[in-house]
DNA sequence: TGAGGAATAGACCATTGGTCGGTATAATAG
DNA sequence: CTATTATACCGACCAATGGTCTATTCCTCA
């Protein structure tokens, strides 16, 4: 076989491509660690060269993940002109929409991430997602709490308590996709949207607001998202789920 | 090597039973068939005569664990002189003694168990003790809704949140027991106290409830039990932590 | 008693994650 | 422009794993 040498970095980079694509598609403990090095058209001893483990890769993929995710919310955490409630607000609004859209954008992909095979994998990218986003939420929640706008008396509690919420939405939503028929779809959303009602009304509560001061993303939004790519589907998404084994 | 028949009812049961052992400590994954079969003494055939594969034989052993918790909270379900109000706190007390004393009782294995590697084995534990549980809460808070004690549009909705708290809380109580030297606990059980404090107030106020309504077991309950069992630990747990491989 | 199914044994298999000795290429020094 | 070293890469090899298969023994019941 003819030997290829690419930038570390771009070889690392695509390892973790090729890794991503395999195990969202058939699930961390199925996608073997000869089908990623296929798949990236190297070695056994590359791929050891850059990984020290099937594990290692996938905590490296679980970083990524959390760090694009923090990346993506940075300019509502710098912004000057929000005060603790409106930060809130637009972090959650921010991280659903992100959520939604990437669901959208990878449909059958989403599909598969929340099966059963899927667990390690998924808990693994919630673990470095929570690392990252747990300090800026207490630190928001602080801030709340010091100029008198949030009550409560545990701010890493509650912060805990956003993002099981957060976890939790992901879980409905993953069901919203499962859907077969349109109108189970209908259903999903319908559900969804119940689903994060409750949640705003459940954090005003917690962090002593009035009713409707959270606020997570508008509601229909989701059902606006959905039926665009439901009719427009994206070439990625169908590449992935006509790839079966 | 000598043949053994048993009664098949026996068998299966001996075989969850090494099962659970060797999953408890080792972890789902990292322990073998092999293992398993050599502990229950039998040959390979003779496992797959009783599951048709090492992921079944977890399916089951979540559902004997889902079995035996919901069983467990049958008086409470059952007691007519309980109101709504009453039947949820005493579920929420008794599954968190349940919890506090299991992890007394076998405490080296509750070290291990929320450990990366008893991911699995956790969570489908918990899919099996939701699916159980799930249906009982929806009862109790719909009752109470209709009475008048809760006020909430979403019965599903809180009971997820109920058994989301439920979970959250195996964390907390997983840090208290990996804690190393004493101060550690010390400052670990604080922390599970404080946190059930906020459930306890976020329950209240997510279902309407005035402050203090819902009470999840009693404080100072966990440092007494955890206190009396480290000075005098169980021998299955001792067992369990010498035999490191 | 004997036939047939349930229960058990263990050799065997493909695949898996991981190791290892070696080779080509890039970077650096002389 | 070499010589040397470090890095990137290759692929044969390994033990262990979950799972299959055939053969045997035991129990049941007609």
């Amino acid at each position: 076989m003819p030997r290829i040498v690419k930038h570390p970095e771009l070889r690392r980079e695509e390892l973790l491509n090729h890794a991503q694509a395999l195990f969202l598609t058939h699930g961390y403990d199925k996608a073997s660690l000869n089908d990623v090095i296929a798949a990236a058209g190297i070695s056994k001893g590359a791929f050891y060269h850059y990984f020290p483990s099937k594990e290692a890769l996938l905590e490296a993929l679980a970083e990524r993940f959390a760090r694009q995710a923090l990346a993506g919310v940075q300019d509502v955490l710098a912004d000057p002109a929000l005060d603790p409630l409106g930060r809130l607000n637009a972090l959650l609004a921010k991280s659903r929409q992100a959520k939604i859209e990437t669901a959208a954008e990878a449909w059958a992909l989403f599909e598969t991430l929340f099966r059963p095979e899927n667990l390690v994998l998924f808990h693994r990218i919630n673990l470095a997602a929570s690392a990252s986003f747990s300090p800026v939420l207490v630190e928001i929640i602080r801030q709340g709490v010091e100029d008198g706008t949030f009550r409560t008396f545990d701010a890493e509690g509650v912060a805990d308590i956003v993002m099981q919420f957060g976890m939790a939405t992901h879980d409905v939503i993953a069901k919203a996709f499962a859907s077969g028929s349109d109108a189970d779809l209908e259903i999903a959303i319908e559900a969804l949207e119940k689903r994060v009602r409750l949640y705003e009304i459940a954090l005003d509560r917690i962090l002593g607001l009035p009713d409707g001061s959270i606020r997570i993303g508008e509601p229909g939004y989701v059902r606006a998202v959905m039926a665009a790519r439901r009719a427009n589907p994206s070439p990625s998404a169908a590449a992935a789920s006509r790839k079966s084994r």
